[in-house]
RNA sequence: GCCCCCAUCGUCUAAUGGUUAGGACAUCAGACUUUCAAUCUGACAACAAGAGUUCGAUUCUCUUUGGGGGUACCA
């Protein structure tokens, strides 16, 4: 238990409780991006002891989703990542945004009554206007104009049927906090304006929201992305003001977690393939692979050792331990990594997990383990130690056992199968098949097979092994790469290999 | 323009005011071998640049360069 000692100098000392919140919106497909988020925020409640909220920031109507609200849950649920309160653990009109209007105008008003809001009339376009006119840049953002208005200009602008939008008062001085992860970080005085916090229509924004409903379910550790760090002195400033009117304690603490990158230098975006998680999971990657990958960018579980389970991250696991700068998703190690998880399964777990997607590609009859025939099962349960280790998604499971399984007495060769039968294939067959047959079913094992063929082609005949057994292997599996081959043998049996063999040998 | 963040092998990262700068993935080579894997060996490969502090900086400070984000009545 001592986070204290392991952490980085500087960084400031987590509460007594933590308590973290994850907030997506119900926007699109559950990504990568997003359960790295949630994986931290989930991780640090675990290490600590505290609690994670999970509510949704479904403001914006146009663009929220019940679909994806039910996807985010899916994927939340597939990489085991739990909550303790929030949705489904408590009333909605906390943990949804869009049944809060409420909450939001009420505390609107108090920031209003008390002086930190006041009311903004300015368009855009005035805004820009006033810009250009005094030769400020266009980008240069609002003004403060509204900010002195007087009674009878405010009258006048409601006489022309206009409404006003409520903008936080921001003082004129610098912002600092302790970042979690970055550090000191300080916003010079006057670097970001008065900036709206509900629209003239009523509805409340994101930057009032969030601080809102942070403080109200006493959220204290707040982990997101690095995208939202130059919202942060803002809200500091409106935490300061809730303080005020009693509606905070104290700013949360903040940690900005290290963007998720794709190609380029560009943030994972849902154009990138692997940055859907569901298509991840396509593909057979596992929960403990994919949670283990993602955690490593940002952090080291070692000096020397990148595997682990989801015990020994949460065991480790320090926000504080994270570094600020951007990681690349790499697939390739991320299914390296996921296939050392695949060799550590227990193999009965390998092949349950394994049957949906052997039942995706029509290689058996049913999704559910339990539901296999007795012969699935029996051929699958000898197969498990010759697959295990040569897959490294799940998804290629189907294509090691598939052969295994078909009762078919050909196979048609791949491509790249083909190639290996070169000349001398229809001899080597022809011997094989006259060798085989002498083998009493009985005797059809794999020490058996093996010293039979190795002492008629290899010793007898010095054929070089690779020219001996990649026939016959392609004859048995259709492929070229397929699990060892005289194991294979036994397992698919004497009347269906002998079957494979005359046929192949026909065909060519 | 202004504000803010970031900077160690191709990628993810470790460590340190003094080290042959460590590991992993990827790549290449070799061993093993019934293909492919797995496993084992080895090779390749990094402190962005310049000042300053210091006996000594990859490490601390500043500047530059490069990358990213913000500058919304999006989140």
């Amino acid at each position: 238990m001592n986070i204290e000692n392991k952490a980085k100098a500087g960084r400031p000392e987590l509460p007594e409780h933590v308590r973290l919140r994850f907030c997506p919106s119900p926007t699109g497909i559950p990504h990568v991006g997003m359960i790295h988020t949630a994986l931290y925020n989930w991780a640090e409640a675990r290490h600590t002891g505290g609690t994670l909220i999970f509510r949704m920031e479904d403001t914006d109507s146009k663009r929220d989703t019940q679909e994806s609200l039910d996807m985010i849950i899916e994927a939340l649920h597939w990489m085991g990542i739990d909550w303790d309160e929030g949705i489904g653990k408590g009333p909605d009109e906390l943990y949804f945004q869009s049944k809060r209007a409420d909450v939001y105008a009420k505390v609107a008003r108090q920031l209003l009554d008390a002086g930190y809001a006041y009311e903004s009339y300015s368009t855009a376009e005035e805004t820009a206007a006033r810009n250009r006119a005094a030769g400020r840049p266009e980008t240069f953002g609002y003004d403060g104009y509204d900010r002195t208005l007087t009674e009878e200009q405010k009258a006048e602008f409601c006489a022309q049927g206009r409404k006003p939008a409520l903008r936080l008062r921001v003082p004129d001085e610098d912002i600092t906090w302790n970042d979690l992860i970055r550090g000191p970080i300080t916003f010079k005085a006057g670097s970001f304006p008065d900036y709206v916090i509900v629209r003239p229509n009523g509805e409340a924004l994101y930057t009032l929201t969030n601080p809102v409903d942070d403080a109200v379910t006493g959220v204290n550790v707040v982990l997101r992305g690095e995208d939202l760090l130059p919202s942060t002195p803002r809200q500091i400033v409106l935490y300061r003001y809730l303080a005020k009117l009693g509606i905070a304690k104290a700013a949360p603490l903040f940690g900005h977690l290290p963007y998720v990158m794709g190609e380029g230098n560009k943030k994972l975006s849902k154009r990138d393939p692997q940055s859907n998680l569901f298509l991840l999971r396509d593909q057979g990657f596992i929960r403990e692979g994919l949670l283990n990958y993602l955690a490593l960018l940002g952090w080291s579980f070692s000096a020397t050792e990148d595997v682990f389970s989801m015990e020994q991250f949460i065991e480790k696991f320090d926000v504080r331990d994270v570094k600020a700068n951007p990681a690349h998703f790499d697939i390739k190690k991320a299914i390296s990594i996921n296939a050392e998880h695949i060799r550590r399964l227990d193999p009965d777990d390998f092949l349950r997990r394994s049957t949906p997607y052997l039942f995706r590609d029509g290689v058996v009859s049913a999704k559910d383990w339990s539901d296999l025939t007795d012969r699935e099962k029996d051929v699958l349960v000898k197969a498990v130690p010759l697959v295990q280790t040569r897959v490294r998604l799940l998804g290629e499971v189907s294509g090691m056992v598939g052969s295994l399984l078909s009762t078919e007495t050909y196979l048609e060769p791949a491509p790249d199968a083909r190639k290996q039968l070169k000349a001398g294939s229809d001899e080597v067959l022809d011997k094989a098949i006259a060798v085989l047959e002498g083998v009493d079913e009985a005797d059809w094992k794999t020490d058996t097979l093996h010293q039979v063929l190795d002492d008629e082609l290899v010793e007898k005949d010095g054929i070089k092994p690779r020219l001996a057994f990649g026939p016959i292997r392609v004859a048995i599996s259709g492929r070229r790469v397929s699990p060892p081959l005289f194991e294979s043998m036994e397992i698919i049996g004497k009347p269906v290999v002998m079957a494979r063999l005359a046929e192949l040998r026909k065909r060519i």
